[in-house]
DNA sequence: AATTAATATGAATGAGTGCTCATATATTCA
DNA sequence: TGAATATATGAGCACTCATTCATATTAATT
């Protein structure tokens, strides 16, 4: 009887019908979105944006008080912040010579909690 | 009225009172834990290891199907695959001479949800 | 015991990244 | 207009990290 796959105990060269390998590739998102979502994750792993995306979910912002919020230069937190502006985590709103930043949507507040909810488990 | 902080457009110099970037971090949780939350992100922030992740969420796999299914060397899988054990967002399971892996519970299936969820709207 | 198969790992390398320093831009104020 | 404040950005550097190549380890098979 070959050509039962769907075993759990599949044998890796025993190439009846087609592979483990293959079938679930098949079910798998596409390679553009799957490099779009570690793109994603990608921003949010680094403690300097993500002290910046906590500070913001207290409340909007200005880059000044996002400076003394989590503790770093403003130039650094400039250069984090156009990565997040980039990514769409984060909007600005400029009034006079300041520049007020705020969560993106709410997709980034639930990302965040999820993390945060499984690390201090 | 002095130290009537709570407005948005607090200007940053003043310093009526405790400055808006302390109040904001104080209510932020410890630096040990954002750097833990941020480490978490790191892992998922690797298109080889989202791949693998994902593939993972279609069924339990051993290594060499593992790696058909994400297209990459055994090497590299298994190189990602420390990682992700150590990050503990898989579990090994040794039978024979292959190690089956599968997710290590279902916060990695809901972070990874959402990142999708946001990286498709 | 020797061979083959599955997986793991160390070293080397090349690409990517975050910070600092200096400076540019923009806006308010005198 | 000139000075001061807030923010943004380019270059350089140190460091991290993912892959490759070679090899080690473990287990099944003959």
């Amino acid at each position: 009887m070959k050509g039962m796959n769907g075993d759990l105990n599949n044998i890796c060269k025993e190439a009846a019908g087609a592979s483990v390998g293959a079938e679930v590739a098949a079910q798998m998102p596409g390679d553009e979105v799957l490099y779009d979502v570690a793109e994603l994750f990608k921003v949010f792993g680094d403690a300097t944006r993500t002290k910046i995306l906590c500070a913001l979910q207290v409340r909007e912002m200005c880059v000044c008080d996002l400076t003394e919020a989590v503790g770093m230069t403003q130039s650094a937190v400039s250069h984090q912040l156009r990565i997040l502006r980039h990514a769409r985590l984060v909007l600005v709103r400029r009034k006079g010579r300041q520049s007020y930043y705020s969560l993106g949507d709410n997709h980034v507040r639930r990302i965040f909690s999820l993390g945060l909810e499984h690390t201090l488990e």
